[in-house]
DNA sequence: TCGTGATACGACTACTTGTCGTAATCGGCT
DNA sequence: AGCCGATTACGACAAGTAGTCGTATCACGA
């Protein structure tokens, strides 16, 4: 679904991600901080490149557009991991947790919190008994 | 720690992940099955940059070199996911793993079996050998 | 020693990324 | 309406990488 993106594109949607609507200048504002003339075409072409790819929407309706990510930050890194596991694990990724479980690259509060994460992803458990007041 | 592969490169990984040691030739004649000359130059340039990147280990002691592969799918699957979420999330997994499942792009079964990893991984008490390494 | 097949490696092409220059366009102001 | 400053649209280029190929060199057996 999504092809991964370059350095300089996802600098671009980071600066998305943390704020919701920007101008191509304030993103080039934020870019390239000592910025001349030249970098606004740059910023501009990565913007068409990202809207292209349906990475951010561009609002056409005012002069100045204003430019938001389609795609959220959890989407993308989603895709990507699953696009992962789909070349490699054959799309499961409890070998890729389990080789990282045991390399222990997962801190021992992250693994609480995936546990945690997964137990509330289970709807077909009917018991009531669980009084954790997790987010669907 | 591991950069990405290219889709040549992860192809001859393919192969060596399935059978631990095969020549050049042998190689050549999987991933070019109706192979003239000139492909051997091309494996063995993809071969020489695989080992140079430390992904295969090249067995020089005889005169048809083997070659085997020095990552296991699982430890680049692992590093890759690493380096994504490091990109993204400040290296947590969490979030991803709460998108994948929002959106059900991961199965019954493998929230199961993703499950049951965790709670192996929980360092359950009252157990002999505590040579586990403290997590920071 | 010679021939066969393997290895080492330079180099070319195609494609992508980041960059810049410039022309077309827009909105506000007089 | 017409100009000005800023913005958008887009063609083009340099650098880097992936995949490919050609050729020189090397090792072994007959």
């Amino acid at each position: 679904m999504h092809q991964p993106l370059a350095n300089a594109e996802l600098a671009v949607m980071e600066l998305l991600w943390q704020q919701s609507e920007l101008t191509a200048r304030q993103i080039r504002e934020a870019l390239y901080p000592g910025a001349d003339k030249a970098q606004h075409g740059t910023v501009q072409r990565l913007l068409q490149r990202l809207e292209d790819k349906r990475f951010v929407r561009r609002d056409r309706t005012i002069a100045v557009h204003r430019f938001a990510a389609l795609v959220s930050r959890e989407a993308y890194a989603g895709s990507q991991v699953e696009s992962l596991t789909d070349k490699l694990t054959g799309g499961s990724l409890a070998p890729v947790i389990t080789h990282l479980l045991e390399e222990k690259r997962i801190s021992r509060g992250e693994i609480e919190r995936l546990r945690e994460i997964l137990e509330d992803s289970k709807p077909d458990d009917s018991r009531t008994g669980d009084d954790d007041g997790g987010q669907p």
